[in-house]
DNA sequence: TAGTGGTCTAGACCACCTT
DNA sequence: AGGTGGTCTAGACCACTAT
């Protein structure tokens, strides 16, 4: 595998072999090339022509962000970007994205069960298996806020077919009545415009600012929702507090 | 270097012998017992019993949490009081790309010592109190990713008023030189569009989407930076992995 | 110049999952 | 049984910093 020898430099010198490969494995998975299967360390050693270390290296920034997935004996996934949508330098901001506050008022638009073989392999499914689909626009002060797409595997969460979501939260009735806790997540979260479906939904113009925010839940190992939900950007901000020196008071303003 | 064998064990079997090694490491340096300098990676090795690549697996969170120094050619020290330092490399947007191998540079827009009431009450200083003004534009790849300003307090950052930013991390040459680390911070996120003075510096199209990220940083209680980026979203992602339950596993030291 | 961390190699064994 | 990633070893060379 030949990689760019003529390609960014830092100062002169050459980056790193592990940064280029990484970079060019970052490329690929945005790209869609692995959409059916990512390749195992060892072919991809094989195929770079490196050693196995030097391909862990590489592999380090896309599993941490949760490009791809690592698990012994599982065949290695594309997780997220995959949507021709190119994503390059990613952050882990937070330890934890406090999604709270959001106690409202939802208008269900959709609850269906449905098969979408591309949803389905997010989750680790087979592609036909079938998935319990819940639309919801989400009010704050009777003002819409977001819009919420779930997907959950119609077989676990049976229960949850005939709920009026209205009023009641996801995961409190994921919890009582299906016995699943969530323990964990991965979410991705981007800054967007809002299409014509978004500003008719949300009462928005098109081309306002919205967070766009993918999330996979997971319930002891196994994921459970996929989330896609579509915020204004004017009505909602994400904040974090970390480390010890930070006073309690909590500013605000613009520039 | 005896390591405990009959300490925590995960589910009846031994946790790796880095992680354990890192445990005891994170706990001697919380006790204080590096206070006048760190061991390098081969003395470690050597103490421990084990080969070098074990000890970089065990220095590893050490080394992205803060707590200890590593860079080359330099004896490794020990950052703070071994309790949640991270504030630098982590949240750094500087090794974000740098970590996901791209190169980096940057563009000096503006650096100035200015008097801005607003901001300055921010920091909880004087309206009148001089701050250092330093406006960078990001580039990744050699393409446009983000314009960043940062207010400091002039009084308090004298020794960066001549240094040149083009390829150094801020909070590198605040450690170095004024001997300040960050310890903590606030941070606030939003979607916006692109206005067209944003435009103009990154390149891209008026109501482009954007993140703006509000910090301040600071340093034992005391406020020393704002600092307000503008990113574009496109490419851009936050990404977040939180809980025990998520299998596309991180390293996770605990202590 | 001596010592540091950064990188890269080649090989080995193991735990785990899929088939 | 075969392939996956996780771990560990032993050694090498290089870039950088301090002295």
């Amino acid at each position: 595998m030949l990689l760019p020898e003529d390609g960014p430099r830092d100062g002169g010198r050459r980056r790193p072999l592990w940064q280029r490969i990484s970079a060019d494995l970052a490329a690929r998975v945005a790209e869609g090339e692995y959409g059916d299967g990512f390749p195992g360390e060892y072919e991809l050693a094989e195929t770079y022509g490196v050693s196995r270390g030097t391909i862990r290296n590489a592999l380090r920034p896309l599993r941490e962000t949760g490009s791809v997935t690592a698990q012994r004996g599982r065949k290695p996934r594309v997780v997220m970007g995959g949507h021709g949508s190119a994503f390059g330098p990613v952050s882990s901001l937070f330890a934890s994205v406090q999604a709270s506050g959001m106690t409202q008022r939802s208008i269900v638009l959709a609850r269906r069960v449905v098969t979408d073989p591309a949803t389905a392999t997010l989750l680790s499914l087979p592609p036909t298996e079938k998935l319990l689909f819940l639309s919801r626009l989400r009010l704050a002060d009777e003002e819409p806020l977001a819009v919420d797409n779930v997907w959950l595997p119609a077989r676990r969460v049976a229960p949850l077919l005939e709920v009026d979501f209205a009023d009641t939260a996801l995961y409190k009735e994921l919890r009582e009545r299906c016995g699943i806790t969530l323990d964990g997540g991965q979410e991705e979260l981007r800054a967007d415009t809002a299409t014509a479906a978004d500003a008719e939904r949300l009462g928005c113009a098109v081309g306002a600012p919205l967070f766009r925010i993918q999330r996979i839940g997971y319930h002891q190992g196994t994921a459970i929702e996929l989330r896609c939900s579509h915020i204004l950007g004017d009505r909602y901000a994400v904040t974090a507090t970390f480390g010890d020196g930070v006073p309690a008071a909590r500013p605000a303003a613009e520039t």
